[in-house]
RNA sequence: GCUGGGGUGGCCGAAUGGUUCAGGCGGUAGCCUGCAGAGCUGCUCUAUAUGGGUUCAAUUCCCAUCCCCAGCUCCA
């Protein structure tokens, strides 16, 4: 490959259209993407944007992309302080906690690292030298309460994301106090000045004593890690108004410059035909799931396997079928494992190369994952034909691995499949055991020991090429 | 209310102005197997919300209706 990527399409929200991709730098690509807000666990909605930001990273980076990744963590906002406050422990340490927690759920959904998780705590300087520019340039102001507010009416592209236009926006059903204090009702606050209910929390910077309003963090971190303009913001697609707008608004207002070219936005889920909400009690976090027995990485499979820009529908009986085409594909593997042949038939090279072909023309579309995943299943009944035929050589199964893996880079549901695991010697006996009964035909005795091992997590399979074992996942 | 996205087989979900509308899961029959599992093959009855319209031809385009979801309320 020459040049990396070159015909990869994604859908920009700015345009509403799929667009050709092209980064700022040739083989570089610097993506934000908004993270948690650090109150409570990750819900699987959450997961879902998270999982499919990890998918269009893991895509550019199979297509050649040298990708930066940030991903921004809120620890202050007025969800953080009152979870903080009612445990009555210091914000960072209530905030911490969920940090800590969220690293681990997505190391369980064998979601990459992003290259660095900037928390808004530690980025105040940064936001308050934002603010005063924004000031300077006459874009904010102070408000009657002291907090500091963006004036919307200063930026004429203000709505160009969302579509919505200023003018016709709602006053909202809620008008909250501190509205008063705006100039015009859709300002929004860069800078929310101290009121008794923040408690400890407070910065006393040359903008007052306060803390940030929530757009302004990712403005202000995303231009310190990425430049003033890089190439793709993602988020849920609740983010696009107002967060991306008042992100827009804050960053090109202040430099002068595009923000970001390209703005993806994925749908929210449903569950169970529902809006995910706590009071319907169709709320889940990974934890509820994992806990319930469910394997993380079916879990992933099946929040990835619906196109990010498709509401999803969540299901419990969707998830055992997402488990099932998981086990299937490493069934796969461990087959491939087994060939003993070593002559090379050469019918397997044009089934590899159709499969590259299709999958990658297919996520080259805005990672139409359906198509991908379809052509792989294909591909799998394709060469399952010819091991039944025992028409693949050892040499060609290896090439087919090779070209497994290499597309599990991207999905990440595979992983190491191994059929030569070290057993227990317990279970190694017991396995010796039932080989004894089966040669003397005693199936009585073989299929109590098999029931015998399955309650132990272990699950034998009687093949041409003698038995084979591997643990039961899930 | 305004704005936007949707409604595809038993379930989840692709695709498309026109030969048989992917793939997965589930069910079922057959092959294989001592049995089971895995795998392969067939089947799963009129599958494209409803009613109109445009067209030689629509699931795909247009209109209306119903339903779901989202934004307008600091939720991915």
């Amino acid at each position: 490959m020459t040049s990396a990527g070159t015909n990869i399409h994604l859908f920009n929200t700015l345009t509403r259209k799929k667009e050709k991709f092209k980064p700022l730098t040739d083989s570089e690509v610097k993506i934000y993407t908004c993270g948690p807000t650090v109150y409570d666990y990750a819900h699987i909605g959450n997961f879902r944007a998270f999982i499919f930001e990890d998918l269009l990273k893991r895509w550019l980076i199979y297509r050649g992309f040298k990708v930066t990744h940030v991903m921004n963590l809120t620890d202050i906002d007025d969800k953080t302080i009152k979870g903080s406050q009612k445990q009555g422990i210091p914000l960072n340490r209530f905030t911490e906690f969920y940090v800590e927690a969220f690293f681990e759920d997505i190391k369980k959904l064998n979601i990459q690292a992003a290259d660095k998780y900037p928390k808004a705590t530690e980025h105040i300087p940064e936001m308050v030298a934002l603010i005063k520019t924004l000031m300077t340039k006459g874009v904010a102001y102070k408000g009657e309460d002291d907090s500091i507010y963006f004036s919307v009416n200063k930026f004429s592209e203000y709505g160009k994301l969302s579509k919505i236009k200023v003018g016709e926006l709602k006053t909202g059903a809620r008008v909250s106090q501190d509205e008063y204090a705006k100039e015009e009702a859709r300002d929004f606050a860069l800078w929310k000045a101290w009121t008794p209910e923040d408690g400890e929390v407070f910065w006393e910077t040359e903008l007052g004593k306060g803390r940030p309003g929530w757009h302004i963090e990712c403005s202000a971190m995303s231009t310190k890690y990425l430049g003033a303009t890089f190439d793709i913001h993602c988020g849920g697609i609740d983010n696009m108004f107002p967060h991306h707008e008042n992100e827009i608004a804050q960053s090109e207002a202040a430099t002068d410059k595009k923000f970001v070219n390209y703005w993806m936005h994925n749908e929210h889920l449903q569950v169970e035909g529902k809006k995910m909400a706590k009071r319907l009690g169709n709320f889940y976090t990974l934890r509820d799931l994992l806990s319930k027995g469910y394997d993380p990485i079916a879990i992933r499979y099946l929040l990835m396997s619906t196109h990010y820009r498709q509401q999803f529908n969540f299901t419990f009986e969707g998830l055992e079928s997402a488990k099932n085409a998981v086990d299937r594909l490493r069934n796969f593997i461990r087959r491939l494992k087994e060939t003993k042949e070593q002559e090379n038939r050469g019918k397997v090279a044009k089934f590899v190369e159709k499969l590259e072909g299709d999958f990658g023309s297919a996520m080259d579309d805005d990672l139409n994952i359906g198509t991908a995943i379809a052509a792989l299943f294909d591909f799998v009944r394709e060469i399952n034909n010819l091991l039944d035929l025992n028409a693949v050589s050892k040499k060609e199964a290896k090439v087919i691995e090779d070209t497994i893996s290499k597309l599990d880079q991207v999905l990440g549901v595979i992983g190491k499949v191994e059929n030569r695991e070290t057993l227990p010697s317990e279970v190694e006996v017991l396995v010796q055991k039932r080989e004894e009964a089966r040669k003397n035909k005693n199936w009585k005795e073989a299929d109590a020991i098999r029931t015998q091992l399955k309650a132990m997590g272990i699950i034998l399979e009687d093949t041409a090429q003698g038995v084979r074992w591997h643990k039961d996942k899930s």
